[in-house]
DNA sequence: CGGGTCTTTGATTAGGTTCAATAAGAGTGG
DNA sequence: CCACTCTTATTGAACCTAATCAAAGACCCG
């Protein structure tokens, strides 16, 4: 039985014929090979005991930069979980405009949506070289099915992306581009700390436009809001690189000082300003303080 | 081996133990049951041939305007699908702001978002009377073994509810606060067509704050804009009292045509105009085309 | 080195929020 | 039953945030 799921998995990962719908040839020079302990641990979820079984592969495929992993409608048949390198997912509506629902990094899942429909509902795209863990759909079902704790696995990671997703929807609905983007940034450096990266220097994988899209937010402002942190001394930034100066100021902002007070000398103040702390609202200038709108 | 679920299930169920988080007392006077053939129908997936077993019952249980039927923070374990009734799920953040995440209505399938961390990450509230059923998660996980079906059923609504999410914020992100409306109008609308009620006249069941927190926008915008459907001819509006004129015209809808254009005179050309049909941007006045933003 | 993409910054506009006042219901108790 | 209150809805006016339009500089890659 066990043998079996091996070479299932094995054969059908290898086959062509089941990932025709991508426009892009598959980089299988790697060859490389992941166990269940191995995408317990990427996935951030506890391996369960009996899972240390070394029978069991998933293959990884490569990506390079821009290239397609699938596309919106393309039949769906294998989930991907990102072991090195950044990707985007987008909708795409009807005049062809782009929107970016998510920037998948180590550890991420994607292609979920496929499930419901069979087919993809949207449209990944490598953002960098990528390193990606095949997960057949079918096959994965099926040892869930023996293996419990991998089944409540997948339940509890697509009950996450549900909640990362409600965030998401919750920060369009009610945030300022100021908080938006600061949060953007506070996420980011989280997600480079646990991957082993510096939390306070990195580059920007995606564009201006890209991260608008993102956060329902022109390229302009998002350009601007950046040049408005480095100004106050939040973050500096260099085109793509960002240095983080003060996490919690991001952290906690909600609403940027007006820029009749923003100065180079005034750093410092800003940044006690821009700070959500539970400043009573007397403390501050009305249109400025940190209490949140209705 | 299926007798002993029966029990568990029931014996489960009917333990308020379970449920002590819940504020308000549960109503048990109602004492229905529904078998695994109805929860997938209502669920509007394929019920599987095998899954006729009248063995298998799962308990109702209602909720009265108002009362809650889990908060934020309170220990996960149970999902509930909606049989009849409205409510609504919401964030609170850390001001105590509302943030509107989902209408749930007949067949929706709510609570999923408590799987990962063990507890609810949202608080549902009745917005009318409401009958729901309750599926003990780890018995349901348990019957998923045996009925696999069922498990890809799990998967499959889950799925669906992470592409409703995409939308919500693809809408959030992209869309004019017309078009937010227009969407939520068409979406109510196919909805209660599709619960046998009446597609073009019906009750909003939620506030125009609730629609507002909900769409992502304040409740005079959203009061403003159905003024402004009722003028130019696509709907009527009594406060709750919702009646759809014009369907293909929300549901097309873009942009409005400038104040200024607007009269009960110009209705026919207004809807028309609102329309977001392939005409070429020299067709139409620069300022209401339908062209998608950037 | 040149063409294309990406980013920054400025000026202007407009869509949506905020503040405010009024009106319409729904529920309560005398 | 009506007065009273509280919540909900409508509408107006002023303001402000972010989008739009525009132009120039930076960067990348063939």
């Amino acid at each position: 039985m066990t043998s079996t799921h091996v070479t299932e998995l094995r054969s059908d990962a290898l086959n062509p014929a089941l990932h025709a719908g991508a426009d892009a040839g598959w980089q299988r020079q790697g060859k490389l090979w992941s166990n269940l302990k191995e995408l317990c641990d990427l996935l951030r979820i506890p391996a369960a005991p009996t899972v240390h079984d070394e029978e069991f592969l998933f293959q990884h495929v490569q990506f390079k930069t821009g290239q397609r992993v699938h596309t919106i409608g393309q039949p769906f048949d294998t989930l991907f979980i990102v072991h090195s390198g950044f990707l985007k997912t987008v909708l795409i509506d009807e005049f062809g405009n782009e929107q970016v629902l998510s920037f998948p990094m180590k550890g991420d899942l994607f292609g979920v949506d496929g499930i419901h429909t069979k087919r993809y509902a949207s449209e990944a795209v490598a953002l960098s070289n990528c390193d990606l863990i095949l997960l057949p759909f079918k096959k994965f079902t099926q040892l869930g099915r023996s293996y419990v704790e991998l089944e409540h696995a997948m339940y509890s990671v697509m009950s996450r992306e549900l909640v990362r997703e409600q965030a998401m929807v919750s920060m369009l609905g009610a945030l300022s581009a100021e908080a938006r983007v600061a949060r953007f940034l506070v996420s980011l450096s989280e997600r480079f700390a646990d991957m082993g990266y510096s939390s306070k220097l990195f580059n920007l994988r995606m564009t201006r436009h890209e991260i608008g899209s993102y956060l329902g937010l022109t390229l302009e402002t998002v350009s601007r809001t950046l040049s408005a942190f480095n100004e106050i001394g939040l973050i500096t930034v260099d085109q793509r690189s960002i240095g983080i100066k003060d996490l919690e100021a991001l952290r906690t902002l909600r609403r940027l000082p007006p820029s009749s007070s923003r100065s180079k000398a005034a750093g410092r103040r800003a940044r006690m300003a821009a700070a959500g702390t539970t400043t009573p609202p007397e403390a501050g200038g009305k249109d400025w303080n940190p209490i949140a709108a209705a």
